[in-house]
DNA sequence: AGCGCATTTGGACTATAATCCAACCCTCGG
DNA sequence: CCGAGGGTTGGATTATAGTCCAAATGCGCT
């Protein structure tokens, strides 16, 4: 069983994973992440320095659980169709939570990528992650040399219809456009 | 001529949306809007009461500039096939800007977006005026009834392959993915 | 049980940003 | 030429956020 200060840490962490999500990095006040965890004011300073310490943890985190995600697919799925399918169900998955607050991955990495700074490279870390093991499926659909390309297209159109879904509050373009990323998959699977 | 006081206050917007496009709203600050505009410390709260005014007015003045460029691409384009080619222009035309600090108005409003606000529903304006010019495009090219969903998925196209592009820095996704947009758009022209 | 050290605690301190203000300075109509 | 008011000035003020700290606590090991 996890050791009390470990418990803390996770509040912490937790909290300001939250928080980041939806009210965005910038707007996040230490305080606010106090609150949310429920810990005294000066104790999230015996765990992170720094706002810049306390996001690079949040990321870590992230990666984690996604790290994990995608292995458990990689797991439980067996055809490369259904794997990258399995990825755009996220979208109908977190529907409500992405017109509230956007993607995740990608309003942090729009907010933190105006200006050049160390934390934009941590969470470009994130679509990294994702960006290699799509490659990994499409490769093994058949694509090798567009591999890369075609991850790229695919996270570009779930960002795209995510950023737009969020604007006009349409839940509905939101689902058309994962089933329409789907149909373009199975094409591609098709005459793979 | 403009009077000293139109020209501050129009030094002042300028210098306004320059940061907000480059840093971001929330991090730019008063000094700095000061700075850049080189108009002294409290001159600005002649004209700004608030950093909300402030924005409201930076948002008046890109409405406006839209509204104008809009208005001359009506007049001297006559084919909606080619008015919309134009509109994907702006991609090449604004690459290097867009690879540093992103879409000015997807950027903005996903900022904004986090957390409901009135100026939130002020962002939206900017894709509002898009969406309708759009809107009339596709609708004259034959498709009145799909416009709005054109719309919507031209719009989510561009913001897709912009994120992307900046996250990757990569120049070359940009062009393609403005490349491919455009085959789209004849596709739809042609079956119009 | 008792000890040592990791952790906790809340308030103090500093930095930065937003806002206000009172005095000042033109310039332009009379 | 002068007086009034729009516009200017920079520093003062307040609010908020980020950071630090020194004493208190209590957990986990012997």
């Amino acid at each position: 069983m996890p050791t009390k200060s470990e418990r803390t840490r996770r509040r912490i962490v937790d909290a300001a994973n939250q928080l980041f999500y939806r009210k965005g990095f910038n707007r996040t006040s230490f305080s606010d992440v106090v609150d949310e965890a429920g810990v005294p004011r000066g104790n999230i300073y015996y765990y992170f320095k720094t706002k810049d310490a306390m996001l690079r943890a949040v990321i870590r985190h992230r990666l984690e659980t996604i790290a994990t995600m995608l292995g458990e697919w990689d797991r439980q799925i067996q055809r490369p169709l259904d794997r990258l399918e399995r990825f755009v169900q996220i979208i109908n998955d977190t529907a409500p939570m992405l017109l509230r607050s956007g993607c995740p991955m990608g309003s942090l990495n729009i907010e933190l990528g105006k200006e050049p700074s160390e934390l934009k490279a941590e969470a470009k870390r994130l679509f990294d992650l994702f960006e290699q093991w799509l490659t990994r499926q499409f490769t093994e659909m058949g694509y090798p040399d567009e591999a890369r390309d075609l991850t790229l297209q695919l996270m570009a159109r779930g960002q795209g219809i995510i950023v737009i879904a969020q604007v006009y509050q349409d839940a509905g373009f939101l689902a058309r456009g994962a089933a329409e990323i789907n149909r373009w998959l199975e094409e591609l699977d098709r005459y793979a």
